[in-house]
DNA sequence: GTAGATGCCGTAAACGTTTACGACCGTACC
DNA sequence: GGTACGGTCGTAAACGTTTACGGCATCTAC
């Protein structure tokens, strides 16, 4: 075992005067520093994090909740291995680890989540996939555990930091869009559980249907799994509904994948027979013939900017960071694609 | 702070007792135990791991170490969620939790692990993407670390457990079914990086060639990233090969989406105009138009096959995984698709 | 009735750090 | 030459657990 007390005894020097010196204390000579700051990569020491989590409290690793049930929105094609990259750079700049926690499926994300705080296995966290009413948020703020949402809530706990893509903005977007090019029937395929991001979806479809002076119709507000699966589905449903709409937009990136198939199998191609606007432009869809109409934004920095907001939101880093608690909803970029080049003419 | 301590005053008991009582330990009344989980319970008493740690010197949590790059096979979050969620039921079993740790990028994977042991922030670790020569293997092998590798090495460290696809078995079969059809000359797209996987899958490529008394051509065999561009890339290539091959293999799933998209780009369909055979059916592949001829797992099942893997090379659990040092190659099932219908006339 | 065994519990040391405190030395200043 | 002070370092306590050890009952067996 390869201790601080090792190390001392080999510099024969006192234990507090090395761990003064790794730990960059001021009042210690710049040459005993050296010589412990040498012997110390020499034979590869490095501070045992429980002693040190110990001592001082802090475990110096910021936990990232993702869900891997196979039904969340979100958790597929490459998504939070880009966020990750993002939170990373920001994480490294303290020192501070990632890591993951995988809640499984068969267990509750809220009991997962408490048995992770009262162990104490991190200092911070980032939760993803917020529900409508989110427990696990109640429980960080009584807790008093530092934390960031990737995602609003309705939850009214006590005010925490979050951010979340541009749901709203997004659906407004695509439905505007779609008017422009003189579609009236436009279905929407929204999330089949609570997942918040499903009603902040259907809020901006219906903001801008409503701006539009087009009547709002649930009958062509589709609920689906957020998955290829639940893409397809909609294209079945659409398919048979009686009086059938000319656009569908979609709130989730995988979804255009099954979509496409169905229409495929129906005989139809997209933006020919159907326009349609999907979510995020993943990797994927530059592959999807016809290309997608989508949205894209940079993983990347969205993962630095959650990172930094952590950050901003825990003692000790509010002059690095004061940008006070962040709500903010991360912007993204019109791709125009040829999925939604059906024109209609004006009625 | 609600530590053992106060619990143990709350009760009136020693905490020597009241650890004991909540460890399972038989040198404690029935009659006190019942008392202390009540009052834990109540109180929401959960030991602190740092302490318990410091004391036993284990942490109780396992590893599972990916990398967050774009480019490295296997690295698509919709595989290793999968796979979590099996090791993880294999850990829930033993009151183990599982962290997944993302190496970034843009920092040697050898040196980010080194960080992670050198902390002890886990018992033990998996390590995936394993290449040719991974000196985290070495590295693991010399610190005594317990592991298990999901991916061969040729790294002559210690004996190590792993567990690893059927890349070998996977390409010949493909092969073989190719042959059946007529085709002579058949592409393989293999990984770009020194991934290990690409060995071994070209390694079954060239074997079952050799099995049909094919000669090995080394233009047929195209690099590309493993991802969609590569994918593409690999059918650009070939449509600018002089003597066009009839069909091809491909080592990662995500590489059919870009290479039908470069196929429909120049007017031809797969399974008509060029054999597909893909490698693991991802969710995706259900999508894809024409169907793709691939191979299908369970990732829950390897995920346990993994985590109990991993158990019996730890100490204190092999009375309970009695199997030794796993070496182990997880068979794949052939799913039919419509991708390799193509069928030659034989010369 | 005594010896030994057994069941239950308290005491205290130990894990590897960090850090408050005080000690020591040298220098500067009056 | 004494005092004050800054720079450097050693000492020891503390963080929250677990566990070896010993002690005190109670019980069993002769």
């Amino acid at each position: 075992m390869m201790g601080i007390k090792r190390l001392a005894q080999h510099l024969d020097i006192s234990i507090g005067t090395v761990s003064r010196a790794l730990n960059g204390r001021p009042d210690v000579s710049e040459q005993t520093r050296r010589r412990v700051l040498e012997a110390a990569a020499e034979l590869g020491y490095v501070a045992n994090q429980s002693g040190r989590s110990l001592r001082q409290g802090t475990t110096q690793t910021i936990g990232f909740m993702i869900e891997s049930g196979a039904d969340t929105a979100g958790n597929s094609d490459n998504f939070f291995l880009g966020v990750f990259e993002g939170v990373q750079t920001v994480l490294g700049r303290h020192n501070l680890d990632l890591v993951v926690l995988p809640c499984p499926s068969d267990e509750d994300p809220a009991q997962y989540l408490q048995r992770i705080v009262a162990r104490r296995l991190v200092d911070a966290l980032i939760i993803s996939a917020t529900h409508r009413r989110d427990r696990r948020i109640e429980l960080l703020d009584s807790a008093r555990i530092p934390f960031i949402a990737l995602g609003r809530s309705q939850t009214t706990a006590g005010d925490h930091p979050w951010l979340d893509l541009d749901f709203e903005g997004v659906a407004g977007r695509a439905v505007d869009r779609l008017v422009a090019r003189g579609h009236r029937r436009i279905a929407a395929g929204v999330p089949s559980n609570d997942i918040n991001l499903g009603f902040v979806y259907l809020e901006g479809y219906r903001a801008a249907l409503l701006r539009h002076g087009i009547p709002y119709d649930p009958a062509i507000v589709i609920r689906a799994a957020s998955s290829e699966q639940g893409g397809y589905q909609i294209g079945h449903e659409l398919l048979s509904l009686p009086d059938r709409p000319t656009a569908v937009v979609l709130h989730y990136e995988m979804m255009a994948i099954g979509l496409y198939r169905r229409l495929a199998e129906a005989g139809l191609t997209p933006g020919r027979d159907l326009a349609v606007i999907g979510f995020r432009e993943s990797p994927l869809a530059r592959f999807l013939s016809p290309t997608l109409t989508c949205f894209r934004m940079s993983l990347r920095e969205l993962g630095i900017a959650l990172g930094e907001s952590l950050l901003a939101s825990m003692p000790g880093f509010a002059e690095t960071y004061p940008q006070g608690i962040v709500h903010r909803i991360w912007p993204m970029e019109l791709v125009e694609g040829e999925s939604d080049a059906l024109r209609l003419p004006r009625a």
